[in-house]
DNA sequence: TTGTAGGCGTTATCAG
DNA sequence: CTGATAACGCCTACAA
């Protein structure tokens, strides 16, 4: 037991080497003969030693980690997203740290501090729903770490930014709930502040106003994430007078909720349109199934992280003018979306 | 730019007090008057000062951070358990690292390694479905790094660990089928290697001995995650010509597998019984929404990362005997168990 | 209450 | 090709 870490230099008294020769043997440097280099790296794997990092870290002053902060883990979106930047990071060599805002400004700062601690090369975020102020991302970049935000964004901070053409998505999802025929299209949106949210509010605006469809007030409420908020609202909606034939909203479990609030109110589902968004892998399971967006989390993740290892690991950033990338989402469309012939 | 890292003895400098009695003021030790204290806290603050965690570490030789290595991080039943285990360290101001192994022992050893090189203090894994061997989990011991195991095991292996009443449960689910007049109950299981799939497999078989009911050898399929291999197996078994007329799974997509098998051959789903395991969400969305059984994860995860708080942390650990801890699971009883009234 | 000295394990630099 | 040395930022002894 009371196992004493082995460091290089008990390798090098093994071997009767200087320490400082084991490492360049160990890192790759050149200038090691390779016989010296094979026998040290056999010695090390026999002797079960382990770099520490720490010491590494503090001594060349980059870790080769990167941080990742995202609202939850657990939903498709996310989980698909770090499977990218887990690869991205795999293939470059680098060591990942997820860490989940739950969508609390509060816990979200805390992450960040954590990164930084932690001296991480690069973080990647998703910021947290409530997160409006770009003070916190601020605080990153002035700890001279690299920054790349994506999906959800703080415009105003100046980092790179990977995001899904969300407005021409909604667009074209609004355009397949118009085209089905449903015409009193009510919209669940997300908090307004969040770029996201606020491109898919325009693009199903748009289409509405291109096909001269009649929005009334009241059939647009937004900062109503998760189901059982949406599900209140789509009760609200339901009861009016004169209630909506379909519903877009920006993401399944809203969605979700709608279908609950369909089945409280006793309403016939595959008489309503619904949109979700986000393509979770509950959809397909619900009847009708839902009609959703497929946002290529994965490749998002990874062309994100990508974005670090090509353009910033080297110093060079681009310039401004090309810091958005967008990653081209794709339709779902399924039952839910569209008028149920008789079943 | 080129912002170079706050040093405490950047503090010092400002302050004209030495760079040792910053520390000390800011890790709140002894023997530092109040308004010094209070000065360096207001400065450190204000100068923006993040403790470099690598030279701490690289100092006092212990990292505060523990790591968990968990197959997916997208399956409820793990992402709950990491959300206690977040609470357990936010509790006790450590740090964590999530690491996933995609059920892959490769990934598995990759994840090791790398907490190792990062000096965690410990180590929570449920191990990956491939894993057989107690040499990878003997490699964090003998680092000295603390181990807990959770929910997936490698019995031989010296640690604590914390597990579902698997067996208990799994009767108890069993049971609940046959008291439902399902008599020909097929078991789709897991790799027996493991111990929870073997747990549950015989919960399974103590039921159906104890109520004299007969098992045919190919009722009993193991080895079959996922709802791909389910399916498949449900399939094959549902096309015999003396089909089961319910299925006991080991886990929830297993029990989607089977599911998708009843709807391909056109079987009505409301005659064949079905008991899914680990109660991820979209259970209740199935329809017949989908009996389960929760496994109280979050529970289970709070519980072994506090077993390192308050048991290994100051040393002194409990001797071999008490070494496992169970938590109660509870049986989610929704549609698929029951025998349909004519809808 | 305050300050000084040394070292954690690694690697970059320079010298041989 | 190989080795000695210093430094990364922090913390623990110990000294004042």
């Amino acid at each position: 037991m009371s196992n004493q870490r082995i460091t290089i230099y008990d390798i090098a008294k093994e071997l009767g080497i200087s320490a400082s020769y084991i490492s360049k043997a160990l890192n790759g440097k050149p200038g090691v003969s390779k016989q010296v280099r094979e026998l040290v790296l056999q010695t090390a794997a026999k002797m079960n030693y382990k770099n520490n990092i720490y010491a590494a870290n503090l001594r060349h002053g980059h870790s080769r980690t990167i941080g990742v902060i995202i609202p939850h883990i657990n939903q498709s979106f996310f989980s698909d997203a770090i499977a990218g930047i887990e690869l991205a990071c795999s293939e470059n060599n680098h060591n990942l740290i997820i860490c989940q805002s739950h969508d609390l400004s509060e816990l979200e700062a805390r992450a960040i501090e954590s990164l930084i601690r932690y001296n991480v090369d690069c973080i990647l975020i998703s910021v947290s729903a409530e997160t409006e102020s770009p003070a916190l991302l601020e605080q990153i970049i002035s700890h001279n770490i690299r920054l790349i935000q994506f999906d959800r964004v703080i415009e105003s901070v100046d980092s790179y930014k990977v995001l899904n053409d969300n407005r021409e998505i909604s667009y074209n999802a609004a355009v397949c709930l118009i085209k089905e025929k449903f015409s009193k299209i009510a919209f669940i949106g997300g908090p307004p502040a969040v770029n996201v949210f606020r491109d898919r509010k325009e693009g199903y605006l748009k289409a509405m106003k291109d096909f001269s469809l009649n929005v009334p007030p009241n059939f647009i409420v937004e900062g109503r994430l998760g189901k059982e908020k949406a599900c209140e609202t789509a009760i609200q909606l339901l009861s009016l007078s004169d209630p909506p034939d379909a519903f877009f909203t920006v993401s399944d479990h809203q969605a979700l909720g709608v279908a609950m609030a369909l089945k409280k109110l006793n309403i016939d589902k595959n008489k309503v349109g619904l949109f979700g968004f986000a393509n979770e892998s509950f959809g397909e399971l619900l009847s009708p199934s839902l009609s959703s967006v497929d946002q290529k989390s994965t490749a998002m993740g990874y062309e994100a992280a990508m974005l670090y290892f090509s353009e910033m690991l080297n110093g060079k950033e681009l310039v401004k003018a090309s810091k958005t990338k967008i990653i081209e989402s794709e339709l779902v469309i399924r039952e839910s979306s569209k008028r149920m012939h008789q079943a």
